[in-house]
DNA sequence: TGAACAGCCTGTACCTGCTACAGGGTCAAG
DNA sequence: CTTGACCCTGTAGCAGGTACAGGCTGTTCA
């Protein structure tokens, strides 16, 4: 199949295709006389590997990583779990950070509720005095958070 | 001040100055004799605001945009709360999406509890089948990821 | 015969939000 | 007179693609 039939079956995009070719996490395919690429059902598992990697998270090193184990099955898995728990740490760590994120925005946002001039928003009040360094609604304690609405 | 204290007070790099004052957040200030840059604690207000509203995930345009709101103050402060509402939404996303991504993380690596060869590792086996378009435990639904370990 | 159009090619620039140099100037202390 | 801290401009790099420019190929329709 060529390169659009290939993305296509990929779910992702030609331009995407050639960069994983680039990248070397993709085997270059055999070329048509025209010069075309020419990929085989083999491809299509290798990207769909790619793809189902980066849908996971995985960055593009730690995808090639996974591809050399499957080109040494012999060797232990024990670095493919480190591999997977380094992830599983990385993705807790972003998700509690914009839990928290997430929060402060609330708080906010609660500091406006009206329609009124940009002078007197509660919002940019907040911003203000949070750069003239005075204490702030958004990056107050959690406790403080919740207790804000009054 | 010189770029150096205004940094340091600012709690970022030197070089995340000079970026801001290119990317147009932050005003050029006055130079001395020698062309070294010379801040007032104005400098020191917008380069806080800037940091802060990045501290809360808001990216570049949208601060940009929060500043020209502060430059009139008269106008509507709608804009400002759908600003907010926005990034909160975005935030919200990215959040639940990564914490889908965390169990399925989870789910794939209770596929290998022990230490074997990478070709019975239930890790790679899983992402083989996804690539072949068979079933992964990773990207089962929620109810089954929740069952898989029997 | 030819014109339009989809699809492919290579190569390079762009995106975000910085960070990290290279290569050079300034200024105070020893 | 040298060392070292600080400053300057300009450019390249990171991840993971995306988006062209400029050109070739191959089919279809008139």
């Amino acid at each position: 199949m060529r390169i659009g039939e290939l993305a296509q079956r990929g779910h992702c995009d030609v331009e995407t295709v050639r960069f994983y070719e680039r990248e070397g996490l993709l085997d270059a395919p055999a070329r048509e006389g025209n010069g075309y690429r020419n990929y085989s059902s083999d491809h299509l598992a290798q990207l769909n590997f790619i793809r189902h990697c980066r849908s996971l998270g995985i960055g593009l090193p730690d995808v090639r990583v996974l591809r050399s184990f499957q080109q040494h099955p012999e060797s232990a898995c024990d670095a493919i779990n480190q591999l997977i728990d380094r992830q599983i740490a990385r993705i807790h760590h972003q998700v509690e950070s914009l839990r928290l994120l997430e929060q402060q925005l609330h708080a906010l946002r609660e500091t406006c509720q009206a329609k009124q001039t940009a002078s007197a928003c509660g919002i940019l009040q907040n911003l203000r005095h949070a750069a003239a360094g005075e204490p702030c609604t958004c990056h107050a304690e959690p406790a403080a958070v919740q207790g804000q609405q009054g």
